[in-house]
RNA sequence: GCGGGCGUCGCCAAGUGGUUAAGGCAGCGGCUUGUGGCGCCGCUAUUCGGGGGUUCGAAUCCCCUCGCUCGCCCCA
C-alpha cells in the first residue's frame, strides 16, 4: 500500500520541535499577562461571509487562499485565514465592549491556500493580539512596543521595525483616487500585474516588486502628501512615544497592509535571515472593522506573529549562539529518573513506585522492556537522566530500591560510590536525594 | 495559478547503460539475564518516488505522472 502522506503545506510538528514550541508560548502568554492581555480562544472555522465582509473581497486572501467548503446544511464555511476578523465577531457576539475596551490575545492555526516556500505553509500558527475600544496614539506605541518587546525578550535583537500611516479612513479614499486617476492616465508604462490591480487594490501597486514601475511611481502623488494634519499628527505622536520607549523604527512609505480593514499606522517586524518571505509580525490599525462587521464605531489596532517564521529566527539564533535566550529554548527536557527494573515481582514494584515519584512531581521514565540489565543501563544513559533507578529480585526481597548516579565518568569503576540503597518505606528521603543532583557522592 | 532545482534505507549519501545497488550515522541483536559512555561481530533497500517506453541489459537514456523544495504573486 501505499505511504500516506499529510496534505500539502501541511506539516508535522515533531516532539524536539514542540518543547520549543511550548518554551516560546509560555514567554508569550507571561509576556501578555504582564501587560493585561487576556486570552480569547474562537472556532477554527467561521461562516465565509465574515472574513469575505471583514478581509476585504479584493484582497488575495479572500480571492484565492481560502479552505471553504459547504458543510451539510450547505452553509458556507472557511478556515479562518487569519485571526482578527474571529476576535471582532467573538467581542461583538458576546457584548464584550460593554465593559470597556477589550486587551486580547490569541494563537493558533491558520490556513490558507497557498503554494507553500520557506516560512509559509498552508496551515501556520500564528500569535497575535487585539486592542480593541483603543483610539489614541498612546494604543498604537502600546500594542507596537509589545511585539517588539516580546521579540526580544525571545533573543531576537537583529529586526527591523517598519512604520507608516495609511491617514484616516476618509483619507485613504480621498488618496485612492487621486492615485487611480494618475494611474490610469500612466497605464502603459506599468508592468502587468501593477495595471490589473488599478481597479482592485490599488494602494497595493504601491509595493511593488517591479523597479521599473517603481521608478514611475516616484511620480505619483504620495500617500503622505493627501493625508489630513491632524492624522499626519497622529502619526507624529506615534514615533514620538516609540522614541521615548527606546523602539528603533524605520519609516517606509511603501508599507501598504494588504488587508482592507488597515487605516492610520501599519507596521511590519522583519527579518533579513528569512528569506523570501521575511515578515515575523504584521499589524496595525483597523478603526473601520468592528463597523463594517455590525458593531458600533470602534477604533483599534492589533499585530499577528508568524510562529513558523518565528522559530526559524529562533533556530538560526540558537546556532549562533547557543548560551543566548534563543539557545535556552532549544532545549529538551529529560527525566530526572530513569526506572530499571527487571522480574515478575520488581516490575509490579516498579510500576507503583513510578506513579509515588511521579505523584511527588518528579518526571520518571519506567523502562517496559523487561530486557536485560545491561540493556536498560544503556537506555538508561541514552535517556540523559541523571538518575537510574534499579529494582531486581534483590530489591524486592529486601524491601529496598539501588539509586545510582549516570553522569559519573567512569561507568563501572565507582559502581559502589555511585550506588544507595533506599528503603521504600522511605520514599521521602529517596526524593531528596533525586532533588540533590549536585552532591553525587552518596 | 506560473517559473527554477531535486527525488537511491529513518537521516546523510556513492553510483551517470553490464552480472551481488558502496559507505557513514541512527536502529536492532550478540560478545554481556545485575550495571551505561569505548570496542568488536552480525542484521537492516529483490530495488533506486510511481507508471510507461528504448535496449540483449536501465537507478542510470526518453516520455508522462506524483511528490518535495526554492522563487513569483501575496502575506504571518
Amino acid at each position: 500500500m501505499k505511504q500516506l502522506r499529510s496534505l500539502r503545506g501541511m506539516v508535522d510538528l515533531l516532539p524536539e520541535q514542540t518543547c520549543c514550541w511550548q518554551a516560546t508560548e509560555e514567554i508569550a502568554r507571561n509576556h501578555f499577562l504582564k501587560a493585561g492581555f487576556h486570552e480569547i480562544r474562537t472556532p477554527l472555522i467561521e461562516v465565509t461571509d465574515l472574513f469575505a465582509r471583514g478581509i476585504g473581497e479584493a484582497t488575495d486572501v479572500v480571492g484565492k487562499e481560502m479552505y471553504s467548503f459547504l458543510d451539510k446544511g450547505d452553509r458556507s464555511c472557511t478556515l479562518r485565514p487569519e485571526g482578527t476578523a474571529s476576535v471582532v465577531r467573538a467581542v461583538l457576539q458576546n457584548g464584550l465592549l460593554n465593559k470597556g475596551p477589550q486587551r486580547l490575545w490569541y494563537g493558533g492555526p491558520m490556513f490558507r491556500y497557498e503554494r507553500p516556500q520557506a516560512g509559509r505553509q498552508r496551515q501556520f500558527h500564528q500569535i497575535g493580539v487585539e486592542y480593541i475600544g483603543a483610539g489614541n496614539a498612546r494604543s498604537d506605541a502600546e500594542v507596537i512596543s509589545l511585539a517588539w518587546r516580546l521579540l526580544y525578550e525571545l533573543g531576537l535583537d537583529n529586526l527591523v521595525l517598519e512604520l507608516n500611516t495609511l491617514g484616516s479612513s476618509e483619507d485613504r479614499e480621498v488618496y485612492k483616487s487621486k492615485l487611480v486617476s494618475w494611474l490610469e492616465a500612466h497605464v502603459e508604462e506599468i508592468d502587468e500585474e501593477s495595471r490589473n490591480r488599478v481597479n482592485t487594490n490599488p494602494l497595493r501597486i504601491l509595493d511593488t516588486k517591479n523597479t521599473q514601475t517603481q521608478a514611475i511611481l516616484k511620480k505619483a502623488p504620495s500617500l503622505m502628501d493627501s493625508i489630513s494634519d491632524e492624522s499626519r499628527q497622529r502619526f507624529v505622536e506615534v514615533q514620538e512615544l516609540l522614541e521615548a520607549l527606546e523602539i528603533p523604527f524605520k519609516l517606509n512609505p511603501r508599507l501598504v497592509r494588504g488587508l482592507d480593514y488597515y487605516n492610520h499606522t501599519a507596521f511590519e517586524i522583519t527579518s533579513s535571515q528569512l528569506g523570501a518571505q521575511g515578515t515575523v509580525c504584521g499589524g496595525g490599525r483597523y478603526d473601520g472593522l468592528i463597523e463594517q462587521l455590525g458593531g458600533p464605531p470602534t477604533p483599534s489596532i492589533g499585530w499577528a506573529i508568524g510562529m513558523e517564521r518565528l522559530m526559524l529566527l529562533l533556530g538560526m539564533y540558537a546556532e549562533i549562539n547557543p548560551k543566548g535566550n534563543a539557545g535556552r529554548l532549544k532545549k529538551s527536557v529529560s527525566p530526572d529518573l530513569y526506572l530499571i527494573n527487571r522480574g515478575l515481582k520488581a516490575d509490579k514494584f516498579a510500576l507503583l513506585l513510578a506513579h509515588k515519584l511521579r505523584a511527588e512531581g518528579l518526571i520518571v521514565e519506567l523502562d517496559n522492556s523487561g530486557a536485560s540489565f545491561g540493556k536498560q543501563f544503556k537506555r538508561a544513559d541514552r535517556s540523559g537522566s541523571f538518575w537510574a533507578l534499579i529494582i531486581g529480585d534483590e530489591e524486592v526481597a529486601q524491601n529496598k530500591v539501588k539509586l545510582k548516579s549516570m553522569k559519573t565518568s567512569s561507568p563501572q569503576q565507582d559502581q559502589n560510590n555511585s550506588e544507595h540503597l533506599y528503603d521504600l518505606t522511605d520514599i521521602r528521603g529517596l526524593i531528596n536525594q533525586i532533588n540533590h543532583k549536585d552532591s553525587t557522592n552518596l
